[in-house]
DNA sequence: CGCCCACTTGAACGTGTTCAAACGTCGTGG
DNA sequence: CCACGACGTTTGAACACGTTCAAGTGGGCG
């Protein structure tokens, strides 16, 4: 995979400041590449892990399962991060990881990020700061699904998805792949797959969205927004980069 | 106060392991006692901070509130914990941090955290592990908020409060301070005022607990345990500490 | 004594759930 | 080429869990 860093480096500077020598550093990361199929899991609920993966392309989701068979997915994420950088010092994953849609991922051995990180104190820092935001984005969410009604939980969720592809680059003019189904868009708004499909019909009733196999297409940003209350500094991304706005 | 970072070591110890270089090191932080009151805050939402608070004695609570004037309670901190600690890399606050009942605090600096960090890759580890194990909680609570009933879910609250102060040595014999008002439980749940107080006479009803002026009796920790699924795998504790059993 | 705060209770209401069935599309195999 | 099955979406209707509003209780403290 040509530029497979490129990804990850886009991702991080959205976040914070990559010097020259850290980006010399990343590129001589030993990562293997893994096409992953859809709904495949990357990191198991359970397992001790010894590595992390940065997803390259397309889509993947975490996710709890309970003893009676329902799901609370956690997180979705978008190119560049690393969602399960966590489990470098949680080694027993307490919930699992997994490709939303096919998607391409690279897997960095813990022992080669620890070397890297004592290398690079910078890198370090910016390494914790991610594992931060994604905390940031789960505290974000216990607001939206303990205190808000469903359909303005689901417009930020697309407000905030959105946001994330928006600064990688990965959309512009409205439209973006968001490649989940009704069911797991409902298990990560910790609704049910009935009630999210109505909320959705009032999404578009409400002429903020089109959502269509997989592509929202955003009618009015300013009327999600409002509805949603959504404020992207909890995504705490540099000051520097462009917004969607509209 | 003596031996500040005595109750900084001690939930240190359970989740991770302390060299005595590393105690020496812990010892020499400079730390700036503060008595804070009852729901007065130690770090305020939108605030860039550049100091972080270990809680020495007493009881915290992380929350967000709403422009319609909701509040969602995040998380509760128990002694020894630095609840804010992630604001070393994000030092815009996206919620607060309150005292839940009056309570003493350690200021700690954070160039005075950065420096130790340098000369510490195992305190590094262990902090950031401390954030990590903070995210993992907040997972376990999104689980509970979007796909668990009520009862279960406060009973989920208090096998995981009395965990971590059992772990501390600050809760035996199946008794604990939860110094929250129901208002202030119903927050963390993500329930209504009202709701709560019924769900917490239906534990009473079960058998199950006592609860009065803050003061928490457990009456049947299987049955709680059984009621509300609780596995503490998630708290992430050093596989040697000692669960509570009966 | 009187007020404030937290807790409690009742009753109507509403959001979201559950169960069940139907529809459409797509891929597969006869 | 069509039949079939799998899967995701959609709809209807009954139900339930939790909310809201309103009032009342009780203890602690000035």
């Amino acid at each position: 995979m040509p530029g497979a860093i490129d990804t990850l480096l886009r991702r991080l500077e959205t976040i914070g400041y990559v010097t020259d020598t850290d980006r010399a550093l990343l590129a001589d990361l030993p990562i293997r590449i893994v096409e992953l199929g859809r709904g495949e899991d990357a990191a198991s609920d359970g397992n001790v892990v010894s590595q992390s993966c940065v997803l390259l392309q397309g889509f993947m989701h975490r996710y709890k399962v309970l003893p009676d068979g329902g799901r609370q997915i956690l997180a979705f994420h978008t190119p560049g991060e690393i969602p399960d950088l966590h489990s470098l010092h949680l080694t027993k994953m307490d919930h699992s990881l997994a490709a939303t849609e096919r998607s391409t991922v690279g897997f960095i051995k813990h022992t080669d990020i620890s070397a890297l990180l004592e290398r690079s104190p910078n890198i370090t820092r910016l390494f914790w700061r991610a594992t931060l935001i994604d905390s940031a984005v789960f505290r974000m969410w216990m607001v939206e699904m303990g205190r808000r009604p469903a359909v303005a939980h689901l417009a930020h969720l697309v407000c905030e998805i959105y946001t994330k592809l928006h600064v990688i680059g990965l959309a512009r003019n409205w439209v973006f792949r968001l490649p989940a189904v009704q069911e797991e868009i409902a298990d990560a708004l910790g609704l049910s797959a009935v009630h999210t499909n109505r909320t959705l019909q009032d999404l578009r009733a409400r002429q903020l969205i089109q959502f269509e196999a997989g592509n929202v297409r955003i009618l009015s940003w300013p009327g999600l927004v409002r509805l949603a209350l959504f404020d992207p500094s909890y995504l705490h991304l540099r000051e520097d980069v462009q917004l969607p706005e509209g």
